[in-house]
DNA sequence: CGGGATCCGAGACGATACTG
DNA sequence: CAGTATCGTCTCGGATCCCG
């Protein structure tokens, strides 16, 4: 079974060696995917700009449904890379925030969001030449 | 050279200022899904590891099917990021590799995978923490 | 060996309605 | 405001067969 249980760094380095995401049922692969889903991944990147509110959220990843946040949230919960607090108060204030490990995390998926969006022009000129392939091939 | 149109800083500032992830219909979204795919995430991650065949591939990423390794592959050729060469012989020899820009894709993707192997315990013991409180709760 | 075509079930997803 | 519950749609993805 999975021996996690470490304190220093040695185990660590051990440790580390047993997550493969190329194998079959590592545990690193779900948490892979849920980091990088449709709506996660924009999610951590979204919270990289700070603290915010469930519908702060919602409008800033456009065209996420309530659904799937809460869905989003509640994976990224689980793996500890985002943090909920409650404050009771009247109307209801819940404030959603990146843990440090969800910082670091989310620094990773922030870079290779903006290498996608600066080189966008290159990959739409590369779905063109693909295309026009297609048509003479 | 393969440049894309911009030469001055100018350009190239208003340029990544038209692609945000976070807008509904931006292109951008979609190229960030192609890449992060359930399947082309690994992709990317096994070919970074130099040029590969295409059954070579199928067993590096365990528990791929041979029509999601080929849609993926489909997918992330026509965006540029992956160059598919073929040998005629006997058998057929087809060799897939990253092209510059894959490997500078490849190279984000990686990091972000390695950064999440080397967290799995920390990830692991945060399951176990919220699971614990959804009980309890 | 490297795929394409087809079928089909499971799960993702969105819209809506409802609750604390 | 911050979600949960329910439902219908629709895509994803695996299994299988086939072809160059």
């Amino acid at each position: 079974m999975h021996e996690v249980a470490t304190t220093n760094e040695e185990d660590q380095g051990l440790a580390a060696l047993k997550f493969d995401v190329f194998a079959r049922g590592c545990p690193a692969r779900s948490t892979l995917e849920h980091v990088t889903g449709r709506w996660s991944i924009l999610v951590l990147g979204g919270l990289d700009a700070g603290p915010m509110r469930f519908n702060a959220l919602l409008r800033r990843v456009e065209g996420v449904s309530e659904k799937m946040l809460a869905q989003a949230l509640q994976a990224l919960r689980r793996d500890g890379f985002v943090h909920r607090e409650v404050r009771t108060a009247f109307p209801p204030n819940v404030e959603y925030s990146l843990t440090p490990l969800g910082r670091e995390t989310s620094a990773k998926v922030r870079g290779l969001i903006e290498h996608l969006e600066a080189h966008m022009p290159q990959v739409l000129a590369a779905n063109e030449h693909y295309d026009q392939e297609q048509i003479s091939g």
